[in-house]
DNA sequence: CGGCATCTCGAAACCCGTTTCGGAAACTAC
DNA sequence: GTAGTTTCCGAAACGGGTTTCGAGATGCCG
């Protein structure tokens, strides 16, 4: 049997035909509504199954006023940081029956004004904005007819709603971990210092500094996220300060450089200087001599808590405002306790 | 003025009523159908504008049989491959009025289908399938209803259209790049053999070995792809034959473990030995010491092209049938050539 | 000024599924 | 036997746009 060149779809009324009732019935029976006799329903059913059938959401939609879908804007396909977050949102929605629209704005505005536009057009039920940088974005504003989540990147309007990882909290709790271990002389190589990412880091780890009574040694050195710059930085940094027992790196990339640079001039890691990392990407940090010890900004979690949130908001819940900050969490490897390997 | 709660989208209906005409002339006014008089067009225009007017796609959609929307099924969005194909296909759609679906199988068969059947009652136009791996994948069949294209892995059904990276002339192109360096003992350390990924590579250079008259170093070591399988690698490779004056890799994270064991043993890059990568992963390559060329798989080439061949058939072309290779792109750095660092 | 072609517009049907509402049939109760 | 209930089904309207087709208003001709 050949398929037809145009395999035009069965329609509900396909299926009430060759079941002997009308469409509505037809409807009625296979949406489980209770104005059907069992027999009838069964007969439907029976009908759609044999059709393949299965309703045209667009229809459904039109009436329904929802869609089942929603959009996830982003900034920065790229980046390795909207993908945990678009993996965590797919993972909320898949559960349900609901789909995700992808546009990806480049970082550009007019093309982000463009892929909303086209969004809003096909009657999203909700969207996610995803940005690159935890840098506050430009808010799309309120009455777009939709509930609206910031992921990673924040509005820059506190009435809307933003999720983004806690990176005071981050570096407070690497520099916790260092001074737990004993450390006294921890130095800091961050990345590029016009990031929020860094410079909130480096915040909440000097907290932790300060705590503990310690004084960091050398200023702080921001650069950019590279391990290029790792290296460079740590060459700089252990030439006038030869005396530290710790390296709080703004990223794994850094750190690798860092550690690099530690095997090159013959000091042992974590004997000599204990490593941080940020980010926990795996295949810099579980490739690393020794394994690299770094803080996990749970970002997959973080984007299913913003497809939650937008969710609740279908449901007629309040959306909510402000910023909300999800929990790092801490992975311990052999850049900072030796029988890690 | 403060947002209405719910704010209605404004209707072709709505447009109407302030331009003074009937829906179906508002329709064909803006549509840029001729059967309406200029200044009656221009009414409705202007009022489009004022109301902020956008159609309903789903209406349209209903009525045209065409969505404007296309399925993006990918079965790993961890992997680094697909987000290239994702970006390129996103490219030649993001041009026209096209939006895309992303769905994640996960690699399960069955969260694959349940996708697919949601994707198909959305009635999307046509659909990408995203592989992670170069094997071939099982067919989803014929009878769909739309064109369907098979990117990266391509189907296991030769009447399907699949576009996948030419891996055998890639692994060509790396040892004719070794060879005209005039480097003539030279070893393959691979990833993981179950993947044709693999085996195509070392089979494009061993053709290449053959046509120049040499003889590979040692037999092709297969392992995983990590750095750490590279290290480890090398150093056996080394220890058994010493004399290699080039290693060629399976991947670029297999060549950082590599360009590592190198400098621990103290071989200089690339003048005693020359090194490959394969993949072009910007991360690894232009971090390393010296930085690694390597092999781009023009992904976003790839992507592109698939995006492309969906558009045709939704024009009406035959979508065609087979693989079609899309060849890669020899990218040279310090690890095989001194002077560039 | 009548007859005919042209232009412009709107009523109505359509796409596909959902929902409301009314009616027919079967059943109960007296 | 009649009146009142219940059960089950279908006609019709709806949602938001597109398209067909016919009608009314013009313009042009003789």
């Amino acid at each position: 049997m050949r398929a037809r060149k145009i395999a035009r779809p069965t329609t509900l009324s396909d299926v009430a035909r060759l079941a002997g009732v009308s469409p509505a019935t037809a409807s009625k029976a296979l949406n489980g509504r209770d104005e059907v006799a069992p027999a009838t329903r069964q007969r439907v059913i029976d009908a759609a199954e044999r059709l393949a059938f299965s309703p045209n959401q667009l229809a459904k939609g039109l009436f329904a006023g929802r869609t089942g879908t929603v959009g996830l804007l982003t900034s920065d396909l790229e980046g390795r940081f909207v993908i945990p977050i678009l993996m965590g949102a797919e993972d909320a929605f898949g559960a349900g029956q609901v789909n995700a629209f992808l546009c990806d704005a480049r970082g550009d505005e007019i093309r982000e004004q463009h892929h909303l536009r086209a969004l809003l057009s096909r009657r999203i039920d909700g969207l996610i904005v995803v940005g690159r940088q935890t840098d506050p974005r430009p808010s799309l504003g309120h009455d777009l007819g939709v509930p609206v989540v910031y992921a990673y990147a924040p509005s820059d309007d506190e009435t809307d709603l933003s999720i983004t990882p806690d990176n005071v909290e981050a570096g407070r709790m690497a520099a916790e971990h260092l001074i737990s271990l004993g450390r006294t002389r921890i130095a800091q190589i961050s990345g590029d210092r016009s990031y929020a990412a860094a410079r909130d880091r480096v915040t909440g780890a000097n907290q932790a500094f300060k705590a503990a009574g310690l004084t960091p040694v050398g200023d702080v050195m921001f650069g950019d996220w590279s391990e290029t710059w790792g290296r460079d930085a740590a060459a700089a940094m252990l030439a006038q300060h030869p005396e530290i027992d710790a390296v709080l790196c703004g990223s794994d990339q850094i750190s690798r450089g860092v550690l690099d640079h530690l095997r090159d001039i013959g000091r042992s890691v974590p004997h000599d200087v204990a490593v941080m990392g940020f980010d926990n990407w795996l295949v810099l940090t579980t490739n690393a001599r020794p394994q690299l010890s770094s803080i996990d900004a749970n970002l997959k979690q973080l984007g299913r808590t913003a497809a939650e949130r937008v969710f609740a908001a279908l449901d007629g819940e309040d959306i909510g405002t402000g910023i909300e900050l999800t929990p790092p969490r801490l992975v311990i490897r052999g850049s900072t306790v030796a029988r890690l390997g």
